[in-house]
DNA sequence: ATAAAATGTACTATTAATAAATCATATTAA
DNA sequence: TTAATATGATTTATTAATAGTACATTTTAT
């Protein structure tokens, strides 16, 4: 049977969420634990550990990066001061830009 | 009412998450793409790429890069070239590593 | 100013994620 | 080698994510 939604993700995002998987197993390797135990201080259990490791696309996005903040793989290369001020920085700038996306009708009455 | 499961994040996940969402919600503006739009486009719901520019933790993984790789917002900072040669050279490099974990007993001895 | 359109929320039904338990297999310290 | 243990895989029950819809609000081109 198997009823599972079977969405199309781009070679680019399968790539990128086995890469990060990969990422996560080498730092628990390297820090020596096994998959039972940083599943325990991620809070989550050792199946979805295993499938995040997996690159598996239909893990939370908030437990595969709290794995990864957990094992000391960083996000976008930064440390945690270093991201507060990216965020900060980013929402500023974010607030400058049109509040709401609507297409201009006629360029410029498509003059000459 | 309310029974979501509220499962802890620690701060560098949550603004991992919310300077990931604001890095799509950017793009979008400047590629001048209404939320129905990119949806479409993503395959998803508008709702849920509400979600995911709020950077909510729980949309799936996948969709989340997903619609990342559609706006155009790099994942590790890398091209689709450089990513799949990445995750080339982690594979080799993951194959290198024990397989599985186990605490070695005993220190030595437990001298001091 | 105003009207059209985009955004923000909220609700419900359906589908999928997750935890927990179990068993089989693979791995490694001894 | 072998015995202990980690890993992989599966199944079920519970909980949450998602699509779809509708409606209120905000935004912006005119």
């Amino acid at each position: 049977m198997s009823k599972k939604k079977d969405r199309p993700y781009s070679p680019y995002t399968s790539d990128a969420l086995q890469l990060f998987g990969q990422l996560i197993r080498e730092a628990r390797i390297v820090k020596r634990l096994s998959t039972s135990e940083l599943a325990v201080r991620i809070g989550i259990s050792r199946a979805l550990l295993q499938r995040i490791e997996k690159g598996d696309p239909g893990c939370s996005v908030g437990v595969v990066f709290e794995a990864a903040a957990i094992c000391g793989v960083t996000l976008f290369e930064l440390d945690q001061r270093s991201l507060a001020r990216s965020l900060a920085h980013q929402s500023t700038k974010l607030a400058l830009l049109p509040q709401s996306v609507r297409l201009s009708k006629a360029v410029v009455k498509d003059d000459f």
